[in-house]
RNA sequence: GGGCCCAUAGCUCAGCAUGGAUAGAGUGUUGGACUUCUAAUCCAAUGGUCAAGGGAUCGAAGCCCUUUGGGCCCGCCA
């Protein structure tokens, strides 16, 4: 925490000088400074001003004048400004010093928060029905960013992905497949996914609103999925997993990987529900309504205004929120595990193991993928639906805060974008849908960025081999769309438009990916091993020290980041990082400069904002490429 | 009818959690910088009643209330 230590310094040091004017238990502020007003600054006279009946600036010069008195090793003075902000400067040649051995660390940015201790995140859990449209890309992200995030801040991460192997949207495309006459091999070439979706769900879904006496089929299909012994299970298993795999191609793809897949269809025949059930019955979460709209179910009480929610139909059956409760339950290690865990056929393009659950017990390996904390990353919609799961949860644990419904506002289309789908929408952004055909799926806009940075690349770089290429339009391509899906603040939606989502200057990722090439390209010139043994002394100039500073600012950005759950904040890190060395890169020369040891206090500084670039973005999952 | 979210520059967004200095980026438009460590870059100009109104505060883009505009959710569907 390299930064923090100068903060903490003037910390302790505010609280010493207040001490000795008997002022005790001040919350003051003391963070990095705005840009001209030195290098910390704290608000700490403007809390005084009432107290003291002076003004803030007049405090403020009071205070520097004791600070000064202080001991300080990282400070080199304080100074009142008329404004009453108290700005401190640093004392460039320790900090820089500190901050640019210790970034050569491999701890550097790695924060103490979670203490190793066990926590789930839950992402992508996508109907294994279609292919992933850009909707569910922002969800994947969205997760696979957190997970490493947590991982940085010192949580043992378990990632899972549930996979819906039983619902609705399958029984339609199984319909397709067994009534309708869809053929399982899809025609020249088309993914196994994408035919489903963009063919036989699509289809099938119409035909039901031909012809509403196909409904019959429908419901038929999906009570004979629930009974996991009948040929339609057996059937649909085939095509679930056949579409899973493909998605998962999609998904590691893009970086992202997963510790676990849990399918909800194991979920149901493990008997968990009823268990999860018995104990709702008994700490008298559910009620049986005697009469009333809901005569002959269990539902459990809305607060307030809310309504209250069936979760057990009259018939005896339970809705699709009962289903998550186990589930819940599950992930918080509330419940005897009933799963066995095998490993997944395919293998991840990392080291990680993938697991799926099994109820079948025969030479399958015992595992814990429950946490202590939970976090599900689903879109808003389901806000209250999950609202309800968490006040569920609160009560069997009483520990507030462990499990968390990370919500996310919706990705539209733009209005240009829907009319290249066929949709006409008079300007307006629309929502994307899977039953009526209408999204972009993750493989086609990776493919075409990709194709869109072969050509920049190979316009670039005449003399790269083909295969190079290929590489760095992989990471670039996937780089560009990881980074469009985490920058906003989670709550905003995101318009997608298939042109201006697929620029490559401004605020992108290329960009950032730009300087970590140039940095690597100093250094790869530079014909010699960089080393920390330099005179930090005579990194002078604003632009070296402001990027010193913002290397030093890493480990903020981590905890902040990890604390609320905000992965845009490392987004908008590594930006600023970039920001940084392209200032300092067009302002400085590195290389070939008469100095010799400043050459060398430049290329240690070109180090470790190459080191911080690429820990940095790989929190993002995105690649940093040493030509483009 | 009830609930959740959003509103800051022409456009897309940071800043709001934890109130304090001169409200920042990208993009667009206009001009400038490649014989130099890669111009996917940089520099400059342009552009703001922080939706509106009220309140508490020495002090509000930020906190509280109201209103307006936009999005989403409210089934014995999943």
């Amino acid at each position: 925490m390299t930064f923090q230590s100068i903060l903490d310094e003037i910390k302790n040091n505010l609280n010493k000088v207040l001490s000795e004017m008997s002022l005790f238990d001040i919350d003051f502020s003391v963070e990095p400074a705005k840009p001209g007003f030195g290098d910390v600054s704290s608000n700490v006279s403007y809390l005084l001003a009432k107290q003291l009946k002076k003004n803030p600036a007049q405090i403020a010069q009071l205070i520097s004048e004791g600070y000064n008195k202080t001991q300080h090793t990282l400070v080199l003075k304080s100074e009142a400004h008329s404004s009453g902000y108290l700005n401190f400067f640093a004392n460039w040649d320790r900090l820089c010093q500190l901050i640019l051995s210790e970034s050569h660390l491999d701890t550097f940015g790695f924060v103490e928060l979670g203490k190793q201790s066990p926590i789930v995140v839950e992402h992508t859990s996508v109907n294994p029905n279609k292919a992933l449209h850009i909707g569910h890309i922002r969800n994947i992200i969205i997760g696979d960013t957190v997970s490493r995030i947590l991982r940085k801040a010192d949580y043992k991460v378990n990632v899972l992905n549930y996979i819906d192997d039983s619902g609705l949207q399958v029984a339609d495309i199984i319909v397709g497949f067994t009534h309708f006459g869809f053929d399982q091999e899809p025609p020249n070439d088309k993914k196994f996914d994408h035919y489903c979706g963009d063919d036989v769900y699509v289809k099938t879904t119409q035909k039901y609103e031909e012809d509403f006496s196909l409904e019959e089929i429908r419901k038929n299909v999906l009570k004979e999925l629930e009974n996991g012994s009948s040929e339609t299970a057996k059937f649909a298993d085939i095509i679930t997993r056949k579409v899973l795999a493909n998605q998962l191609e999609t998904c590691w793809n893009l970086s992202v990987t997963y510790d676990c897949l849990n399918f909800e269809s194991q979920i149901i025949r493990s008997g968990l529900w009823s268990k999860i059930f018995e104990k709702l019955k008994e700490m008298k979460l559910v009620e049986f309504e005697n009469d009333g709209k809901n005569a002959g179910c269990w539902v459990i009480r809305g607060d307030g205004k809310e309504e209250d929610k069936v979760i057990v139909r009259s018939n005896g059956t339970a809705t699709y929120i009962a289903k998550d409760i186990p589930y819940a339950a599950w992930k918080l290690g509330l419940l005897d595990d009933p799963f066995h865990y095998e490993k997944y056929p395919i293998e991840q393009p990392n080291d990680q193991k993938l697991w799926q659950t099994t109820l079948n017990d025969s030479g399958s390996t015992e595992h814990d993928f429950t946490g202590q904390k939970v976090i599900t990353v689903i879109d808003s919609r389901q806000a209250r639906l999950q609202k309800i799961i968490t006040d569920l949860m609160t009560k069997f644990k009483s520990v507030p805060d462990t499990y968390v419904h990370l919500g996310y506002e919706s990705v539209t289309l733009s209005s240009d974008t829907a009319k290249t789908l066929g949709l006409e929408t008079e300007g307006k952004q629309t929502q994307m849908s899977g039953r009526k055909g209408l999204y972009v799926s993750a493989d086609s806009v990776y493919d075409l960025l990709k194709e869109k940075t072969i050509q920049e690349t190979a316009k670039r770089n005449p003399d790269m081999r083909s295969e190079d290429i290929e590489t760095v339009a992989h990471n670039v391509a996937v780089g560009t769309i990881r980074y469009e899906m985490i920058k906003y603040d989670l709550d905003k939606i995101i318009t997608f438009d298939l042109t201006k989502s697929l620029s490559l200057e401004g605020d992108t990722a290329p960009y950032i990916q730009y300087t970590h090439a140039r940095a690597s390209r100093i250094l790869e010139k530079s014909g010699r091993s960089t080393s920390i043994d330099v005179d930090f002394s005579l990194l002078i100039e604003k632009s070296e020290l402001d990027l010193v500073k913002t290397i030093g600012l890493f480990g903020i950005s981590v905890k902040d980041s990890a604390n609320n759950l905000s992965p845009k904040v490392i987004a908008r890190y590594c930006y600023d990082l970039a920001v940084s060395f392209n200032s300092f890169y067009e302002h400085n020369k590195v290389l070939g400069i008469e100095n010799k040891k400043l050459e060398d206090a430049r290329l240690c500084l070109v180090n470790s904002f190459k080191l911080t670039i690429e820990r940095s973005l790989d929190l993002l999952g995105i690649a940093t490429p040493d030509r483009m």
